[in-house]
DNA sequence: ATATTAATGATAACGATTATCAATTGCGTA
DNA sequence: TACGCAATTGATAATCGTTATCATTAATAT
């Protein structure tokens, strides 16, 4: 693979975010340091970064794909009132361990290992709960 | 809201598929009974009962959506190497109290609460990991 | 039966993404 | 250092899933 400006620059942009942009958003940031790029290699080299484990996607209900640039493993809780994507860090020596078994428990499926690479929740955020903004039903409560 | 006989079939033919399928499927599953039925109409129906709690959708990563006609309530798990989108029910009395409890110990957000609602795990199916097929690496091993 | 108006079906429009292709550029080699 | 070639780019056409538009049809209250 030979080296472009390009990808350097939505490589850097997308690790720099603390969000999850999409590729819109990406190329946004990249014109206002490289004016001529072109909205085609933005998506191209996303797509790349994907392909080479440097970003993730994360699909939320808007339509346009949403990037990480985040390589470390995590999970994401989508909010359903305010719509954010959290980052759900995995702590070493956590309780890591007991949540692939109790997927397998919870959802009856311990007859048959089942392999968790991730995950993706759909919930409420801290915030939105703290400040008691709805969601509709709540799935697993406390 | 008013009865049609386009929506009552479209709500019959997602209630009856084991599988999750794409508006376009239901389109061509509806055409067998109803052949004068139109795309949009599909469309706008599949919108309707989701709206209307009568049906839940899946994002994958394929470009299309999927719909599902279960409502009560579970989550999903997506292969990876066969792309297959398996339910995962919930069992009462389970272990389900403390998949939420996992959650958050595992993912670092013990100090604020957090709510779930559903999850998408992304991972393999035990027919793959039976059979070896291989989807990259591992995120929760056991 | 009739009037009202939601729902339909055909199709245009749309937004996100990918494909195409000529021009450019990175980089190994002479 | 200059050359040559293939990877990459930028502009834009094409594609794909989905939604909007709108005239026609049909469900239901009167």
């Amino acid at each position: 693979m030979r080296h472009s400006k390009q990808r350097e620059l939505v490589r850097k942009i997308l690790k720099a975010a603390g969000t999850h942009p999409t590729a819109e958003q990406v190329y946004e940031e990249a014109r206002k340091v490289m004016p001529e790029i072109g909205i085609a290699t933005v998506y191209r080299n996303l797509k790349t970064l994907v392909e080479l484990g440097e970003a993730g996607v994360v699909r939320t209900d808007d339509q346009a794909d949403h990037f990480d640039g985040r390589t470390e493993k995590h999970a994401h809780l989508l909010c359903d009132s305010c719509g954010r994507i959290m980052d759900l860090e995995l702590r070493r020596g956590g309780e890591l361990e007991r949540l692939r078994d109790d997927v397998q428990k919870a959802f009856g499926v311990e007859d048959a290992e089942v392999e968790v690479r991730t995950a993706v929740f759909h919930g409420r955020c801290p915030d939105c709960l703290r400040n008691g903004r709805t969601s509709g039903e709540t799935f697993v409560t406390h």
